[in-house]
DNA sequence: TCTGGGGTCCTAGGACCC
DNA sequence: TCTGGGGTCCTAGGACCC
């Protein structure tokens, strides 16, 4: 009997935003469309039966694409671009609000068709996953000279299980003996493909490639590869180990130099625990700690309320509780604080991220304000939701604030 | 006309303990 | 006098990913 072989596939649905929304909107289908935005371009129905849908030209603010569909793309525009700076490349384009209500359906529904015929699966977010499928019924035979025939018509079979259990949508595939390569390969044929790499493809399927396609590999570390002269993953095998250890660190060098020769060993992971729960948001215009007090104080509330109900709704306490705030010049800076208990109640995180905002210069105005609850434990079962103190009293002006209540000052501090 | 929101993981220094 | 070493927790920042 043949060695067995591991085979680990990477699944990604084409552009899934967008591809749900074209669901729902088919008169859309070969037309430019982008997804992000805030909540104020809705599609209007008109008298006609027709529906009037808002474009880039007219979006004013602060968001970002989160997809774009490959019409829009072939403008130039791509995720995470600023909608105003893709406006610029493509006016005309349509421009849908983010339903993640929705991208949440669909991604269980594609979740569920995969699980029907391979239920070794990592979850990777809402719209990718891993699927082990080395030991499913055929997985290791050969078909004709095919030597991965028989996975190759698995992975097929899921392309078209989930094709079929979502209404139409599409995915890209990639077959390889480990998750990096899966990751690549996936995309050497969207949308809707099929890859199937074996190691012996690496020099020629894998080398020339970019650097940046390597999952891990990203802006800084790109560039400074670059700058090195690296620039394809065959320039990066080129080099040796103890070459990358100088230059980047013992663990990163000597992972970038296995990423290179395409050696990964970690195992499809099937269940995973959250590390942290945080919600944060940016404001439309830059607020001061001063002159917007009362305004950034009731988002700072509401923040610490969403992070309470997530946390009870998912069953967890946090431990550790944090902020992040960005200024207007986009520094970013973070300060936590952990409690003597762990806490999934609101007024107790508020207080607790009050104290946080206390140990942050606020002379610049800002842009964002974020609430995070780390140290996550499950909560037990039957335990009641009482705020939790720690072992110092608190002080006047900030015992525990109604919920609602944007009492107080931003922070907490005025005495 | 700059740059969302939700995450994970890693590093590094200091505190603290044995 | 002239300065251990290792482990863990806490905090801050940053790279990276979807």
């Amino acid at each position: 009997m043949p060695p067995r072989r591991r085979w680990i596939a990477h699944l990604d649905m084409d552009a899934f935003y967008a591809s749900v929304e074209l669901l729902r909107y088919p008169e859309l289908k070969g037309l430019p469309v982008v997804i992000g935005g805030g909540r104020r371009h809705q599609p209007l129905p008109q008298a006609d039966g027709t529906r009037r849908f808002a474009t880039l030209h007219d979006y004013k603010g602060r968001g970002v694409i989160t997809t774009a569909t490959y019409a829009a793309r072939a403008y130039g525009v791509n995720s995470a671009m600023g909608l105003m700076k893709a406006a610029l490349l493509c006016p005309q384009a349509v421009l849908l609000p983010t339903d993640f209500d929705e991208y949440r359906r669909y991604s269980r529904l594609f979740k569920a068709a995969v699980a029907e015929l391979a239920p070794v699966i990592e979850d990777r977010g809402i719209d990718e996953i891993y699927i082990d499928l080395s030991d499913l019924p055929g997985a290791q035979d050969a078909v004709g000279h095919d030597a991965a025939g028989g996975v190759r018509a698995i992975a097929q079979e899921i392309r078209n299980n989930v094709r079929s259990a979502t209404g139409g949508l599409t995915c890209s595939i990639g077959v390889t003996p480990n998750k990096l390569l899966a990751k690549i390969a996936s995309e050497l044929d969207k949308p809707d493909g099929l890859t199937v790499l074996a190691e012996a493809d690496l020099a020629l399927r894998i080398w020339p490639l970019p650097v940046r396609r390597i999952k891990g590999i990203g802006p800084k570390a790109g560039a400074r590869l670059a700058a090195l002269g690296i620039n394809t993953i065959g320039e990066l095998a080129r080099q040796p180990r103890e070459a990358l250890v100088e230059r980047f660190g013992r663990a990163y060098g000597r992972w970038l130099h296995e990423a290179a020769h395409g050696i990964d060993d970690r195992p499809v992971v099937t269940h995973s625990e959250p590390v942290s729960i945080s919600r944060e948001t940016t404001f439309e215009r830059d607020l001061h700690a001063v002159a917007d007090k009362a305004e950034l104080g009731a988002i700072f509330t509401q923040l610490c309320q969403q992070v309470a109900a997530d946390l009870q709704r998912k069953a967890y306490r946090g431990r550790t509780i944090g902020i992040k705030l960005r200024f207007d010049d986009f520094r970013t800076v973070t300060r936590d604080l952990t409690l003597p208990e762990a806490t999934a109640d609101a007024a107790t995180i508020r207080q607790a991220a009050g104290q946080c905002l206390k140990r942050v210069d606020l002379g610049r105005r800002l842009r964002l304000l974020g609430v995070r609850a780390g140290g996550l434990t499950r909560e037990r079962a039957g335990a009641a939701a009482a705020p939790v103190r720690g072992g110092r009293t608190p002080s006047r002006g900030e015992a525990a604030l109604p919920a609602g209540s944007d009492a107080g000052l931003f922070g907490d501090d005025e005495s």
